[in-house]
DNA sequence: GTCTATATCAAGATAGAC
DNA sequence: GTCTATCTTGATATAGAC
């Protein structure tokens, strides 16, 4: 909370946020974000000295949003944390979702800017138990992943639909099989 | 088969593969893919006029040969096409996993040249029932998708145990649970 | 310390020579 | 049908203004 900074980093990334949304990850350059988020494009770079730190940061504030979200369900609900996930991301926006999909793709050569996110899969994989219950678990967490990358990626088109009844069965599968 | 062409696309799909391989997606560069393949720079672009295109030439092809093994195990085994999926699945070379998933990635924003691929994700989704066995063999299906995806990202590294044993359970969902 | 303006360089794409 | 020369854009580095 640096009271010299006048740039505002959240701003410049909620310009990022907003091109992708539209357009896609694609279209996002540090010409467009300093123009949305009026400031030069040296001061996007002064905050963010390079894309992939960009894409970094708006990946590490969707996670930290996400398992805000999940925190939150877990506490509201019923102790379970793998079905608060599930329920989280059933109902999360396609707007994040495609973000978060595009994100990490972009992120894939980003090389070590990525270790918030894979610490945090290795930490669920490594969550589950090796019995019956654990591996059912693991298997219920593997699916609601997959559904989520393939509609995120644009790969499927699911309708609301489809998507409650392969989460009801995802959740079907966490909670007993 | 034209007699006229002189250039040989598959030499040149053969050297972006080997650069995706040992550099990674993001050196993928018409210069180095021309390099290696002994063409001009030209030479490439006349053959696939844009990068997209030649990124959808290399996945059509990965996905003609996973189409093929898939077809070949259905053919040897007994008749249940999830489960020739999910076997050449699990079997896949690391390398050429890895290269799906990241073409995949790459492709996000390419838009129409991803169709045959989403023909093909859209097609499995709708093979499945609407009963308790379809329903089931769908969440198999997502499952393998979901951990194929997570490690072909990158954004998990799976020992060859922890692979084996996931694939076992997947197996066992799509045959009974 | 924070930011703007400008320079540099790589890489995708095009036009036209051969 | 293929290759060379060239254009353009975007990522990043630098110089210095406030």
């Amino acid at each position: 909370m640096g009271r010299k900074r006048t740039i505002d980093r959240d701003a410049i990334l909620d310009a990022a946020e907003a091109i992708i949304g539209e357009a896609g990850a694609g279209q996002l350059t540090f010409d467009l974000v300093a123009a949305r988020a009026g400031v030069s494009k040296g001061g996007v770079l002064y905050c963010f000295p390079s894309k992939s730190a960009l894409i970094a940061a708006m990946m590490e504030r969707d996670l930290k949003r996400f398992e805000a979200e999940v925190a939150s369900r877990f506490d509201a609900g019923g102790g379970d944390r793998l079905k608060a996930r599930i329920d989280a991301t059933h109902d999360e926006s396609e707007a994040m979702a495609a973000r978060a999909a595009s994100l990490m793709a972009a992120l894939l050569e980003a090389g070590d800017e990525a270790e918030p996110l894979r610490a945090d899969y290795r930490g669920w994989l490594d969550s589950f138990g090796d019995d019956a219950e654990g591996r059912r678990r693991r298997l219920a967490f593997l699916a609601c992943e997959g559904i989520f990358m393939l509609r995120g990626l644009g790969i499927v088109n699911i309708d609301a639909e489809e998507w409650d009844a392969i989460f009801a069965d995802i959740s079907g599968l966490a909670a007993d099989s």
